[in-house]
DNA sequence: GCTCTAATCAAGTAGACACTTGATAACGTG
DNA sequence: CACGTTATCAAGTGTCTACTTGATTAGAGC
């Protein structure tokens, strides 16, 4: 007789503290985008994760202490998103690509702002980050313009696909969320930028 | 001895309907707004509006049926908002300070947009009432800019102090919700829709 | 192998929440 | 003033939810 294997499932039961902690984080991700933080439900988060739900409180302490968790992940990611050096429509382009690229981002990010009460994770990062688009907007424009203004202003243009799907299903007359769409839009905020003399002059 | 005045507050016990119909929607866009629709809490609506919470249901059924009853308010506000035959950059500019004067209803109208599942009360409404700011767009640019992308665009951007305030605290450096901030802000929507060639020519 | 720790699990718990129920008091109408 | 209707209220109810507790097991170090 053979030793018997004791579990049914002993790849399942394998630990790994590491790989449970990126499980938990990337149904977190999905979860609170789709449904913001007060809709979440850790319950769900667990679920999609295929983890038991103490684990969340195991590894992050509260519903909260994961969603600060997650902020930093998406923090480390938004800059390696767009390398120094690269033109000012080509980063909006692909900023709005991103609602492609990484969707629970681009809504996470968006929940951010209206949850925000006042105190940031990422002030500090974000504000260092942007600052070089800023001074490139302010060579390119006249001294009407206030570059900080109008980056905040494409920055908001270029999430629309995200933040405003029910103006563009009304405007455009098409589903926002499809890859076609999605291209387009990228393109004409990238014209749009050109337009208003944002590209590299000769 | 005098006839005996059974009720401490007799003035608050009169009823009138109406009244309290209006304190419940206005006490709701006040919760929805600050919190979503998921955050938002019933009881906090009744407290807010200083009623029973039981009339929530009476008078509107449900949670959801509250916040749909809200959606038409907002609707209707949203049509008397800018007169027909003003010019793109000063609607613009309005659209903006409508984050000074109806900070609500642009909150309002963001969460819509992210707990966007694609069906939406005022499709053809909205439709509708951007139909002709779209034309005037498409008049105004060259075939190389789809106006009904630019009018998303245009829309995002007025919308930024409301959406992105974390961004804004950031590349600003301003707390955005300051009344001198929104309308610096509001002026440097109206500049750039300008910029792009949207106001009237002569 | 033994033991100690760290990871996983199952079964709660207390409170919050949307919504009901059934009673009561103001109002309109004859 | 009687009487039916309508608005208001107080006190639940079942369910959901974030979080606890306490036991169990896999693996690391000796």
């Amino acid at each position: 007789m053979p030793p018997p294997r004791r579990s049914p499932k002993p790849q399942e039961r394998r630990r790994d503290p590491e790989r449970t902690r990126a499980l938990i984080l990337a149904a977190a991700a999905a979860e609170f985008a789709a449904h913001g933080f007060a809709g979440a439900r850790t319950s769900a988060i667990a679920e999609r994760a295929g983890v038991n739900q103490q684990l969340i409180w195991y590894y992050f302490d509260s519903k909260d202490g994961l969603y600060r968790a997650l902020a930093e992940v998406w923090q480390r990611r938004q800059r390696e998103l767009v390398p120094p050096g690269t033109p000012l429509p080509e980063q909006l382009r692909r900023y709005a690509l991103e609602a492609l690229d990484n969707p629970d981002g681009v809504r996470l990010f968006a929940w951010a702002g209206l949850e925000y009460t006042g105190t940031d994770v990422d002030h500090d990062g974000r504000a260092e980050r942007m600052r070089p688009t800023v001074e490139e907007i302010r060579e390119r424009v006249g001294p009407e313009v206030d570059p900080a203004c109008l980056t905040v202003m494409l920055t908001a243009a270029a999430m629309a696909t995200t933040t405003l799907p029910h103006v563009i299903e009304s405007v455009c007359g098409v589903d926002p969320r499809t890859p076609e769409f999605a291209r387009h839009y990228a393109d004409q905020v990238a014209t749009v930028a050109r337009l208003l003399g944002l590209a590299d002059h000769p």
